[in-house]
DNA sequence: ATGGTGGCATGGCCA
């Protein structure tokens, strides 16, 4: 079974819901995952997704912060939402689909929104960034985020670092700007490396070769001065490596009319 | 070096 998923950073889905249609209408992914939903979990516009066939939606919402959906064509066995660093913000939510979505064996999907970290890149100095490094040390010691053997998951959001140099426009002018710091880029791949997960995007294109799934708003001209970073990821599980048939970071969503500061990125896998 | 934009608890946060 061919499986197509997305991560897609919305930045308020209410506010973009008919970009969120219009991607599902062309792309047609079998999950959506979502991030800074902003948007409680009753207010979630459940009947327009339904209407373009996504029938099952799993949320972690909360109102005006943060908030991550799985919004899907298949349903899911379980679903499940943990809490990071001992707070309520709505940052991550996991689904497992299995018989009733017609698999054989079990596949987990973890949906992410790591913490921004604030301006200042000195946890010392700023509680938001020291949020940040505890939220990366307990995924890096959380037991579920370490796939074993044969196990088939994938993690996925906006994990708000960019950990290796062609993931941003500039090394060297990014070194002390939060998101690219070498103590958060080492937290980020610790998490990596300690879930044995596989970066797909770096599987697929060389580390030589930049990408970008975030421009900011504040640019005169975002597609122009080209200053992205790398911010939405996907990895899989060592045995889902040779499962993998595509990867795509849907550049020209950040071109379209009011839209999110993150463009949609997308993975095929066979199941 | 600074400030730039966008969203929502619409006014001060957060990103």
């Amino acid at each position: 079974m061919r499986l197509t998923l997305t991560t897609w950073n919305i930045n308020s889905v209410r506010l973009r819901i008919e970009l969120v249609a219009d991607f599902l209408q062309s792309v047609q992914p079998d999950v959506l995952c979502l991030q800074e939903t902003k948007c409680p979990d009753d207010a979630f516009p459940l009947k327009r997704l339904k209407q373009l066939g996504y029938e099952h939606v799993a949320l972690n919402g909360q109102k005006g912060y943060h908030g991550v959906a799985i919004v899907s064509k298949l349903p899911f066995d379980a679903t499940d939402i943990r809490v990071f660093c001992d707070k309520l913000d709505s940052r991550h939510i996991s689904v497992a689909f299995g018989a009733k979505a017609g698999l054989a064996a079990p596949l987990i999907v973890h949906d992410f929104y790591v913490p921004a970290g604030g301006d200042i890149p000195d946890p010392e100095a700023n509680p938001k960034f020291a949020h940040k490094l505890s939220f990366l040390d307990e995924m890096k010691s959380c037991e579920p985020l370490h796939p074993r053997g044969d196990a088939r998951h994938i993690l996925v959001g906006d994990l708000n670092v960019a950990p290796h140099e062609n993931d941003v426009w500039s090394h060297k002018q990014m070194l002390k700007i939060v998101s690219h710091t070498p103590i958060e880029c080492e937290k980020l791949l610790a998490v990596q490396s300690e879930g044995n997960w596989i970066d797909v995007a770096r599987e697929r294109i060389p580390l030589s070769e930049k990408i970008y799934t975030w421009w900011s708003y504040r640019a005169a001209d975002w597609a122009a001065s080209n200053r992205g970073r790398r911010l939405d990821h996907i990895w899989v599980s060592s045995a889902l490596k040779d499962a993998v048939s595509d990867y795509q970071v849907l550049r020209d969503a950040r071109g379209w009319e009011r839209p999110s500061d993150h463009v949609p990125v997308t993975v095929v896998l066979d199941v």
